[in-house]
RNA sequence: GCCGGCAUAGCUCAGUAGGUAGAGCAGCUGAUUUGUAAUCAGAAGGUCGUGGGUUCGAUUCCUAUUGCCGGCACCA
């Protein structure tokens, strides 16, 4: 006689156990109509699932994000019947939901093709019109291991083999599709209306390298037409601001096939980098950081001194000089202790902070090369502070505050935070572990700030924060790290006279704010779609005549601008203004300025902004007022 | 590195069921002196990513290779 409390407080009473649909169908048809899945105390469950003591229950429909979820796990479904029923040879494998969708894994004997997936997802259609029942069937292990090794499914065998205990497992069953899942999903396959195959792609079994390569088809799915073409709609979107378009199109940087995964970057480009570059370069120097700049290229013997050699050989470049070998240098951190390890240094030094803007090498995988966002020579923009361990909170905590200044100055205000605390395989004492997560934490925790743990997921050295940037398109990039390190010091024999005149090793903090400068550009032109805030920009305004006669005026009023520091260039040719202005907003120059007979006249400018708005004239005073202004509210 | 796709003029792209390629824009030349997102005309521009093969003939078919793109694995 269970009672069943709905959301909204109210009880039902019921006779004998009942299932979550017939108590929908008891509230409404409507609601029946709409159910999708429930939640019993909490756990998301079938329709079919009976409730046989008092609980809670909520009806989950295609309103709630749990119910687009369950829709969106069994569209997984839908795909690996339909192509059961197209190709039977095919084995499934695992099929989870993502992201604004899902995939499923299939073992084929060849590589599915874009006819294929047209095929796949009219059989969908089909599938999902004919209204078949979803139902769910629990088994022993043993009967499911029987029952897919019967049918040749030896991935789905796999699976369930790996799957620990004695616990009984439920098979989901539509029509002659049968998949092992622990659900809940859908009543019926017509409750699946909205979706689209996206693409079909290489995944290895169990994403080990070592394993076979299977065939991952992705797909996404809505409850509503409109959400997916707003999905559709936002990744075309995305491609638009794609940073190598802009790249061509703004003129910023080229790479070519002789130099893969490098980058030559053109004037304007540059110029952007410099801007990046000169600005970290003053917040490093206000904030006690000197910078300084060590070799390319560095003995074998270092690297193997530091471990990376043994780790990381297959990622460097090397070269070999008078029977020596070299590598070009990975990273920064090994070259620093030597420039640490120069002459005694005393407690009182410490903290003690090195900064370089460091061309780093990287022989990254070529699969993995992606535009400017990862290279293979890039700049590591980052710093290495030595400190004792009691140092270690007032560092993070005030790095914690410079990088979000930063941020913010960049454009970004939303910043995910991650803590990595220690995993099983560690150098350094459980004392120096509690140390340094409780100081990582406590700076944390003192600026306010939200963080997620993620337990064992520190580096063997020492634990870590990981700051990420939420962009326009709200796409997250890693950017930002600080690293306590009880290793490398050590390993690389850096030690300070102790106020009792001992000799002790150094903490280090490797810290970042930008990560690679290539790919925090990257993120930049993407983020702006080109459009940079004036203090970015490589090209600020533009000074065009009308015609010829106003040419001398017109560059007068550029040297002038020039004068000042801006970024000003004149467009003298003999072209219609209109046609001018069209190049210059595609462009994207935050101001272009028109000189005509008028302006000449009356000495002053004709202002247009990017958005294309008429500012009138002004004199080219108050037009640097307003440039000096705009650039007072950003970085520099 | 693995799976799949792609590679044609400076750029964006079309094309050839195998008979050495075409458009728009840019660039060049000339005319036009122009008021807030494309003035007109003319001439020119390509070893169809690279190597090998099949063929009377390959940009097209086969093969290898390089690069790029989308994933996967990797990322000190």
């Amino acid at each position: 006689m269970p009672v069943i409390r709905l959301p909204d407080g109210s009880e039902r009473k019921f006779e004998t156990p009942v299932t979550v649909g017939e108590v929908a169908s008891s509230i409404g048809a409507g609601l029946l109509r709409a159910a999708i899945a429930g939640k019993v105390n909490g756990i998301l469950v079938d329709l079919s699932h009976v409730i046989d003591q008092d609980a809670d229950l909520a009806i989950v429909t295609e309103k709630d994000a749990e119910g687009l979820e369950v829709i969106r796990h069994s569209c997984a479904h839908l795909l690996a019947h339909a192509v059961k029923e197209l190709f039977p040879e095919a084995q499934v494998t695992i099929g989870p939901v993502i992201d604004n969708g899902f995939y499923y894994d299939f073992s084929f004997k060849r590589p599915f093709t874009p006819e294929d997936l047209a095929s796949i997802e009219k059989r969908m259609n089909e599938i999902a019109k004919r209204d078949i029942p979803v139902v769910r069937r629990e088994v022993s292990r043993e009967e499911a291991i029987a029952y897919f090794r019967n049918l040749g499914e030896h991935y789905k065998a796999e699976i369930i083999e790996s799957i620990p205990g004695e616990q009984a497992l439920s098979l989901y069953e539509q029509g002659n599709f049968t998949d092992l899942c622990r659900g809940p999903h859908v009543p019926s396959t017509a409750k699946i209306k909205v979706f689209r195959l996206m693409k079909v792609a290489g995944a290895y079994w169990r994403g080990d390298s070592k394993n076979e390569m299977l065939q991952r088809v992705y797909g996404t799915a809505w409850t509503k037409k409109e959400d997916q073409e707003a999905y559709l709609h936002r990744l075309e979107e995305a491609e638009k601001r794609d940073h190598r378009k802009i790249g061509k199109a703004l003129d910023l940087f080229h790479t070519q096939e002789e130099a893969p995964g490098m980058v030559f970057w053109h004037p304007k480009g540059w110029t952007l980098y410099q801007i990046v570059e000169q600005y970290m370069r003053r917040v490093f120097r206000e904030n006690g950081y000197n910078e300084i700049r060590t070799p390319q290229l560095v003995d074998r013997s270092l690297w193997e001194k530091s471990g990376h050699w043994d780790k990381f050989q297959d990622m460097m470049f090397t070269t070999s000089s008078e029977s020596r070998d070299y590598a070009v240098k990975p990273m920064n951190c090994p070259c620093h202790i030597q420039v640490f390890n120069q002459g005694l240094k005393s407690y009182r030094d410490l903290p003690f902070r090195l900064a370089e803007f460091g061309s780093c090498h990287r022989n990254e995988p070529s699969g993995t090369l992606a535009g400017i966002m990862r290279v293979r020579n890039f700049t590591q923009y980052d710093a290495h502070i030595f400190c004792t361990e009691d140092q270690i909170q007032s560092e993070v905590s005030n790095f914690i505050d410079l990088l979000m200044k930063v941020y913010a100055d960049f454009g970004f205000e939303d910043v995910l935070v991650k803590l990595s605390t220690r995993p099983a395989n560690r150098v350094g004492s459980d004392a120096d572990w509690d140390k340094a997560e409780a100081a990582l934490q406590t700076a944390l925790d003192a600026r306010g700030m939200a963080w997620e743990l993620q337990p064992g997921e520190g580096a063997f050295y020492g634990p870590k924060i990981e700051f990420s940037l939420r962009d326009c398109l709200e796409r997250d990039w890693q950017c930002g790290t600080i690293q306590v390190d009880f290793s490398m010091p050590g390993r690389l024999n850096a030690t300070y006279v102790a106020e009792d005149n001992t000799r002790q090793t150094p903490v280090m903090l490797h810290r970042a704010i930008l990560g690679s400068l290539e790919r925090f550009i990257g993120i930049l032109i993407e983020h702006h779609a080109g459009a940079f805030p004036l203090w970015l920009a490589p090209q600020q305004a533009v000074v065009m005549n009308i015609s010829d006669s106003q040419a001398e005026y017109a560059k007068n009023i550029t040297e002038s601008l020039r004068q000042k520091g801006f970024r000003v260039e004149s467009d003298l040719r003999n072209e219609k203004i209109t046609y001018k202005i069209r190049e210059h907003s595609l462009q994207r120059l935050p101001y272009q300025i028109i000189v005509g007979d008028k302006e000449v006249a009356e000495g002053k400018v004709a202002l247009r902004n990017r958005t294309g708005e008429n500012l009138g004239q002004m004199s080219l005073e108050e037009f640097v007022a307003r440039l000096s202004a705009e650039m007072a509210g950003g970085a520099v």
